[in-house]
RNA sequence: GCGCCACUAGCUCAGUUGGAUUAGAGCGUCGGCCUCCGAAGCCGAAGGUCGCAGGUUCGAGCCCUGCGUGGCGCGCCA
């Protein structure tokens, strides 16, 4: 219905335009109402600037309104609400347009980086969130006529990969990395990281009065001496640290591979950091260049200020003192990367909220460095256990894949339970397809700003809202369509329209704004939210109403609403990566 | 010390970016509905000082200021 709010938005603002002499353009917004179809409260709005009542604006929007073909009616309400009441005849003729959308991204080129996940740590139920948010906002932006670049910024370098290669040396279990190299690769790096931390107390506490020199190689604990010497050779392009860096990415590319398939997450490029390593040094001469760094304690640093950059932030450091370079290097090379080879207008990053300051600085030198393009950090709230912080210390990680094997084995259950009719097989299919729909939707459908603690009853409940609720609309759909078939009941144009029916007309007609808010605020649970309140009002409308055996004009007209709202489901369901079943 | 995010029903969350005398869902609780298109469902009930106090205006859960609680950040990790 977007075409149509749009319409009557120029419309009211022209005729406003043409009675006050000011230029209104623009500035008339129709919303969505509880007391009539549509409302409009620009008369309230304007009517200070125009120095005019309200009353006398909402006049001349009533009159200007009501000439729409669309509008039944029009009238003035409480302090100068324009309430739009639609004719029956327009929505029944337009809800078949239900699934049109409005191509706002055409010809624009979006980068959108998510799931980032660290090489050599498995995944854990906290990947899900940038993996699942991040892949629903791709989904939605490609729906929306944008060309969308999913970059997969893996964290494949830095400092951990010293510690790696020596512990791998040293402790490796060969059985124990042949049948799960990951899980492997995660205990060598714990032990090195106790080790360390060990030899750390062992030397004493007078490096904490001792800042300066703490650098030094001397001071530092001889694990930690040898990893930043194993380090050095992996970045001079040592041939055997590499081979190891280069084993280390396989084997966990395979297992992020795996789940990536059973989420069906994708993506078109996967550039990690290390693909920037000889970026660097050219990025932070550029910014010397530009003078935009500085030298400061034998680091180079990016400051900023208020009045250029809008607020006082911190200095973002770009070099070390011992050479090195650091993420916020990495990412500000990235993002000159992703802006050349794409020219892209806009680049998302989604990650957790943590990052944000950080976010914010490297932004501010981007815009410093001449990028044009809309950057945005998409984060959210971070994932956290009834008992507390997820961490790889404590050992509390709940993996990623045996999550989504436990939301496959409840959902098969209750599959079985539902529905005896169904074959083993079938029952195994609809438990995976269920199974994964729930714990993804889970995070879809809440604020991503919002902290989320995890528990397994409420990241795999089946019942309310969640998406085997609307898998079973859907399903329902289908069947009535099935059943449709075999008594010669096929959709036809819209007989009765008794309020329910109206009503998810409604629902159906505002499928295009909320995709389009998607959009443009990358917040999918929208969608989600937009998606469960039209299936409810679908199983209120099947629940009142006869489809099939009303009389055939009837019976096809509520046909053709079961069947549009099947489709608005199964697209709104695929646009965040969820997919649906006609048997469940 | 500075900054970011949150605070809405017993619990988990929405609230269309400032709109309408009844602030909405789900779970849980209580009560109805399978002889009738799929009960993973539908209908109804109970449940609220929107963290607290001020402010801005025609109008505030939403914006501003202060405070409280929780979480997370703040130069050589990412």
């Amino acid at each position: 219905m977007l075409a149509l709010t749009h319409e009557l938005g120029l419309r009211g603002a022209n005729a406003l335009t043409q009675a006050f002499g000011v230029d209104l353009t623009g500035k008339v917004i129709i919303d969505r109402s509880q007391k009539a179809d549509l409302q409009c409260a620009a008369a309230m709005q304007l009517a200070k600037s125009l120095k005019r009542s309200p009353r006398e604006l909402a006049e001349v929007l009533v009159k200007a309104l009501a000439e729409h073909v669309a509008v039944k009616s029009t009238d003035i309400a409480g302090p100068g609400f324009v309430n739009i009441h639609l004719h029956d005849a327009w929505l029944k003729q337009n809800v078949g347009n239900a699934l049109s959308l409005r191509q706002i991204g055409a010809g624009h080129t979006v980068v959108i980086d998510y799931s980032s996940p660290n090489v050599a740590k498995p995944m854990h139920i906290a990947h899900i969130r940038s993996t699942i948010i991040g892949d629903a906002i791709k989904r939605v932006l490609r729906a929306v006529g944008y060309n969308v670049i999913a970059d997969n910024h893996l964290g494949d370098w830095g400092t951990q990969f010293g510690k790696l290669i020596v512990a791998y040396r040293k402790w490796l279990d060969e059985k124990a990395f042949s049948e799960n190299p990951v899980v492997e690769l995660l205990r060598l790096y714990i032990k090195f990281v106790d080790l360390e931390k060990e030899q750390k107390q062992a030397l004493g506490k007078k490096l904490d009065g001792d800042e300066e020199d703490e650098g030094a190689a001397g001071d530092a604990p001889p694990i930690l001496q040898e990893a930043r010497a194993e380090l050095v050779k992996l970045q001079q392009g040592d041939d055997e640290n590499v081979a190891l860096w280069q084993k280390f990415i396989d084997v966990s590319m395979r297992e992020f591979e795996r789940v990536y398939k059973r989420l069906d997450v994708s993506f078109d490029v996967v550039l990690g950091e290390s693909f920037y390593n000889d970026k660097l040094a050219s990025t932070v001469q550029l910014l010397l260049d530009r003078g935009l760094a500085e030298e400061s304690e034998g680091a180079i640093v990016v400051r900023f200020d208020k009045a250029r950059d809008g607020e006082a932030l911190a200095p973002l450091l770009v070099r070390k003192k011992d050479g090195g370079f650091l993420y916020g290097t990495t990412d500000i090379a990235g993002m000159l990367y992703r802006v050349q080879r794409w020219n892209a207008s806009r680049i998302i990053i989604v990650t957790d909220d943590r990052q944000q300051l950080h976010f914010r600085q490297f932004f501010a030198a981007c815009k410093q460095l001449g990028v044009k393009a809309s950057m945005e950090h998409v984060f959210f709230g971070l994932m956290r256990l009834p008992e507390g912080t997820i961490s790889t210390r404590d050992g509390n990680l709940i993996g990623l894949e045996a999550l989504l094997d436990e939301a496959e084995r409840r959902a098969t259950v209750v599959a079985k339970e539902c529905n005896a009719e169904l074959t083993d097989a079938e029952t195994v299919e609809i438990g995976r397809v269920v199974g994964i729909a729930a714990v993804k939707y889970n995070d879809l459908s809440k604020d991503r700003t919002t902290l989320v603690t995890f528990t397994w009853d409420k990241a795999l409940s089946l019942t309310g809202n969640t998406a085997p609720y609307l898998q079973y609309a859907y399903a329902r759909i289908a069947s009535l369509i099935a059943k449709g078939v075999d008594a010669g009941v096929s959709p036809g144009e819209l007989a009765s329209f008794e309020p329910t029916e109206r009503a998810l007309t409604m629902k159906l007609l505002a499928f295009d704004d909320i995709v389009e808010q998607v959009a443009l605020s990358s917040k999918p649970h929208m969608l989600c939210e937009y998606l469960y309140e039209l299936a409810a009002q679908f199983s209120s409308f099947y629940g009142e109403l006869s489809v099939l055996k009303a009389e055939p004009a009837v019976s096809a007209g509520r046909l053709r609403l079961a069947q549009l709202t099947g489709d608005v489901l199964a697209k709104g369901l695929e646009l965040l990566g969820i997919g649906v079943l006609s048997r469940m």
